[in-house]
DNA sequence: TATGAATGAGTCTTCATTCAT
DNA sequence: AATGAATGAAGACTCATTCAT
């Protein structure tokens, strides 16, 4: 017998839930997302009895892990507009931060069967169209303050964001060299920025999962 | 039982190897490198049993695809240096074509044994110093032209590179988003670009697949 | 996945352990060590997928059935030892009763696979060493007695036992067959034997598996 | 088109044949009746094709390496019979080579499908029959001279003979270890012999492979 | 409820046999 | 006639998912 899921969870099984997430998640980094049910139960310290009952098949897990690091992607980018005083400096920022949110996008890029599953997800398309939503207005924002090129979209801004999300096989280094990619595209944006880009700006409407 | 790789294929053989790498190269591209053997075979019109007289593993036709591709990265990056007027031009052409070159790169980003079959092959490693050489040469030539940044190394550019072979979701519109993210790199790279990079150059020799 | 080894086994899965290793033992005897895991796993009322979890592969199988059949040799041989009156008798006895161990002898010398594992295998040496002491104190006894010619070893009886674990194409007549060339043996080996043997005893360690 | 098989073959083709049969006797020996057809053919220097035109399937290949080696036993045998000054001493000499013919023997044992093959040809059964007839008079050749108890039969010493074709895996000891089971075995025989035997004797008959 | 045992479908790989060169 | 290429059926093994304890 499942639980009603609009019931909330007891104290010891949302903790259950959430371990389960979080060891997806780091084993979906390190491994990829076909990684064996078996050894992200274990990673979670519990049987894969447990995980089923939680999750019923990989499709809600992989929807489940994404769900929350949509989340954070909202919540970092809703930060980074409200703290940050200038809308160039919110986009540096989040530019700079995105790196930490590479799961959800790595599925969605990695995995045909993840982004069917996000694609066909409402819940996972309004965590999107919020996070474009403030990354349009800062992207305005900034193109006002006079930072940033005019021919750029949020679009544009969230795709450099996902290319930083690359998993490049460089341990050690990975961090500086995108770093430093990650500069060059910044400068790149900058409203100094010479040569005129092809076609049109890119709407977050435009990156919809297809 | 294969062959004595010294021994020339027969005529019928060639070609049928030909049409293996071929549809692998496809294949590998449309659904990732774990897709069964069997339908890699169908692709290429030829029974599994073929498919692993030629390659007598996955591992063998993973390597062989890598490095026909890689080749095509190597002749590309001649050609470039050699017709191009400017070492920036050339290298402005080498990132506009790179897309063309995706799969070796994907699969070594991708999957986890692919990588490790790169590494350790030799030929490839040859490959990736033969690029690496070329690309090193355009970097210090576009420097001393005056139209590149004089804070990047040929690490750098290949890692832009590389950025740009992600596989993005987005079907019709996805050469026109990496157009545009491929100008926003080349205006950061330029050497009107304002704020330092962090870190040192990156060199080929950083890159070495680990 | 398969459980800790030092953990012990729930009931049910005991049960199957067991259940499997009788059925490879006779599915082993019926059709030689190279039938299909499918076969083994139908006869012992599972799936396959449970013997593998049992056994990750055909290996520890013939391993896991030839230790328990070397146990019992084991076993026999100490019997044989303190029951029989004179230790001419308890040779006779354990030669007599040898047929009934012809597993793990016809698996170290049909299958060139079960021979290397069983090489390697610590715990099959020591229970063949056991097996060679109790012989070896059998044999000298009988000498003592004046019952077996002198001219032998433990090793040669030993040898005499596994020629008779031969498994003769003769379905009913076999037993009669092997009694009688056993009856043969153990004229040849008693004390008023006439004709020196060539060569030397063999002893236990000569026979170690190579 | 396969050719009349009551043509005799051309020169080349008859020493194809005889390459064949003799690869096939030392790879059957080496590794067991189950090694692939190919391994067959490189060893023999012709490929599977040729293989396949002179044998259309491993049963024929099988049923001719076995003809073969039981024409060589008959022959053995006959001289034994003709050359020995006693009946004793050609038995006690097939029994010595009988070492040499190892291989129709280990077919007929280790593999079934060998088994029922020869059960089912009637040229083998010949061969079978011709050796039986010969160690018949043999032995009551020798129980005549009073060499040999009386209460064994040909049969019994075919037995014997068959256990000590043995692969036993002993590397270099395995020659001098039969030798002297094998001389066991001759004092076990010696009309001097004390203990009676169980049963009847066993005849040639009694030994059909079935 | 948590666990981990059982199941079997799916994939990899080998090899007997057939067929084009 | 000889060769070795191509084929697919068969067996090994893995892992998602279900179910007994």
């Amino acid at each position: 017998m499942v639980a009603d899921p609009d019931t909330p969870l007891r104290a010891d099984a949302r903790r259950n839930r959430d371990q389960i997430i979080a060891a997806a998640k780091q084993v979906f980094l390190d491994q990829g997302p076909d990684v064996p049910m078996e050894v992200i139960a274990r990673r979670a310290g519990v049987g894969v009895g447990t995980l089923y009952r939680r999750f019923p098949d990989r499709e809600s897990l992989i929807l489940a892990v994404s769900r929350r690091n949509f989340e954070e992607v909202v919540t970092e980018a809703r930060a980074a507009a409200a703290e940050e005083p200038t809308a160039w400096a919110a986009i540096v920022r989040l530019l700079q931060r995105s790196r930490g949110l590479k799961l959800s996008v790595q599925l969605a890029v990695l995995s045909p069967l993840a982004r069917a599953i996000l694609r066909d997800d409402e819940t996972t398309q309004e965590f999107r169209a919020e996070i474009m939503l403030i990354l349009d207005e800062l992207v305005r924002g900034a193109q006002a303050e006079g930072s940033m090129r005019r021919d750029v979209g949020a679009g544009d801004v969230a795709v450099l964001c996902s290319l930083l999300l690359m998993d490049l096989p460089l341990e050690d280094l990975s961090d500086l060299v995108l770093d430093r990619a990650l500069a060059v595209m910044i400068d790149g944006l900058r409203a100094t920025s010479q040569s005129p880009l092809p076609g049109r700006p890119i709407t977050g409407e435009d990156l919809r999962i297809r």
